[in-house]
DNA sequence: CGTGTTTGACCGGCGC
DNA sequence: GCGCCGGTCAAACACG
């Protein structure tokens, strides 16, 4: 059974839905699959979802004001549940991302998962200030009066592709204390505008190949100088390891996830071998690390729970995937393939749990079927953000962030078990559109 | 027996 | 320079 029956998990991206007629989900999820053919969105939110509320304009927040220009309400935030993560996890010295994600003008949430890399970790990020090109860096605090949460933008001149008059689009990332969030945080580079990051598609690769380069220099040469000296058994031993220091991690591409989840270890379609456990400064909870166990793969990751909530998991994602998701379990009695043979456990529970695949009562073959790959249709993220929230039982559909219209019935074809599928729509985009593999 | 997990020791970075 | 801290290694162990 998959650990995450009875979990409400959503995105904590959110935005509302119009106060008037809108698109059926169906409908929604057609316009929005426009932007995923080439990349670029074709119908913008404000299209799907004209401005319907005239008030909206009057809003002092500027996520409000944004929102109400992009023809979204959004709902109003709990502040008390939408805590900073590093004080969520109770854990300051934990990397972790604001529980906001910004979303320049002209891009509309689906394009944040086509181009995650405009989605800064705030210790990456410039913080500027709220005047135009003028002050200190700082942090600017969304002036809204139902959101307690900070909002950070980026003009740095430096990377930036932001017009610093416009306002970005804030979408606040509402840490309710029904539904549980799922906060995906992308540490890859500058935040820039569209058209740019069209262009650092292009150049990600070669960026990527210079670092590996470095990175290879640096690793050899720890190589040789450790050559030169015999080694004790406990003794640190770099061959095979692209580690140099405790931080080296950080120079890859990071992906955190947060999400609520029984199991200590969700699958997510690839397979990882426990290399060490420890306990963090701030968080009783053990953080457990992972890497990928195919051949050559240096993806790592590593998994907490929350500090206060314990239900909460705090996925952290290291590296990128070169290679295939596995396509089944191999067996520990047949021949061996490139992955090992264990799938990851919760020990703790006993069993082995799948993220992303929903419980099923046929076969076990199609319990092992795998994860869409970059080759299978491309999936809006806001179709996971919509069937995932649409199953919360404890909210009325036009409670659920407003992402429903009551009137709309769910796509039934559409609809996911649960929400482990939000994880894997993520992980899906961040593959189809950035190459990305989790 | 093969594979993954556990766990104490070790390492480098960083702040003071 | 020292100590703290996060990250990693690897022998021992567990499991099927």
């Amino acid at each position: 059974m998959n650990g995450f029956d009875g979990n409400n998990i959503g995105m904590t991206t959110c935005w509302a839905p119009p106060s008037s007629p809108s698109p059926s989900p169906r409908t929604l999820l057609a316009m929005l699959n426009q932007a995923d053919n080439n990349g670029h969105v074709v119908n913008p939110i404000s299209e799907i979802f004209p401005q319907t509320n005239p008030q909206s304009e009057q809003r002092s927040g500027l996520g409000e004001r944004v929102a109400a220009r992009t023809g979204f309400n959004l709902p109003p935030l709990e502040i008390q549940n939408n805590r900073p993560f590093a004080a969520f996890f109770g854990n300051p010295s934990t990397t972790v991302p604001s529980p906001l994600v910004l979303i320049p003008t002209g891009f509309s949430p689906s394009a944040m998962l086509q181009f995650p890399n405009m989605f800064l970790h705030p210790s990456h990020m410039i913080l500027p200030s709220p005047v135009a090109n003028g002050g200190p860096p700082e942090a600017v605090k969304s002036s809204g009066v139902d959101h307690g949460t900070m909002m950070i933008s980026n003009n740095d001149p430096m990377h930036v592709g932001l017009p610093p008059q416009q306002d970005p689009v804030c979408i606040p990332s509402h840490v309710d204390s029904v539904d549980a969030p799922i906060v995906a945080s992308f540490e890859s580079g500058p935040a820039v505008n569209e058209t740019d990051l069209i262009n650092m598609e292009n150049e990600r690769e070669n960026e990527e190949d210079e670092e590996y380069k470095e990175d290879g220099d640096e690793e050899h040469n720890i190589v040789d100088e450790l050559d030169a000296e015999p080694s004790s058994p406990k003794r640190r031993k770099f061959g095979g390891s692209t580690m140099i220091g405790a931080t080296r991690s950080c120079k890859s591409q990071r992906v955190i996830i947060q999400m609520e989840s029984d199991e200590n270890n969700p699958d997510d379609g690839y397979r990882w071998r426990k290399y060490g456990q420890k306990v963090v400064k701030g968080n009783p909870n053990p953080r457990s690390y992972y890497k990928c166990t195919f051949t050559e793969c240096n993806v790592k990751k590593h998994v907490e729970r929350g500090a206060e909530d314990v239900k909460f998991l705090l996925i952290t994602y290291d590296g990128i995937h070169e290679h295939a998701q596995p396509t089944a379990r191999s067996s520990t009695s047949g021949p061996k393939s490139q992955y090992g043979s264990s799938m990851s456990q919760d020990h703790n529970n006993n069993r082995t749990v799948r993220l992303g695949m929903p419980p099923s009562s046929s076969s076990a073959s199609q319990a092992m079927r795998r994860f869409p790959s970059s080759l299978d249709p491309p999936m809006d993220m806001t179709q996971f953000y919509i069937t995932g929230l649409a199953k919360l039982p404890s909210l009325p559909v036009n409670q659920n962030h407003g992402l429903m219209n009551p009137n709309d019935e769910p796509t039934i074809d559409r609809v996911i078990p649960d929400g482990t599928e939000v994880f894997k729509g993520i992980r899906d985009r961040l593959n189809l559109n950035f190459g990305l593999n989790l």
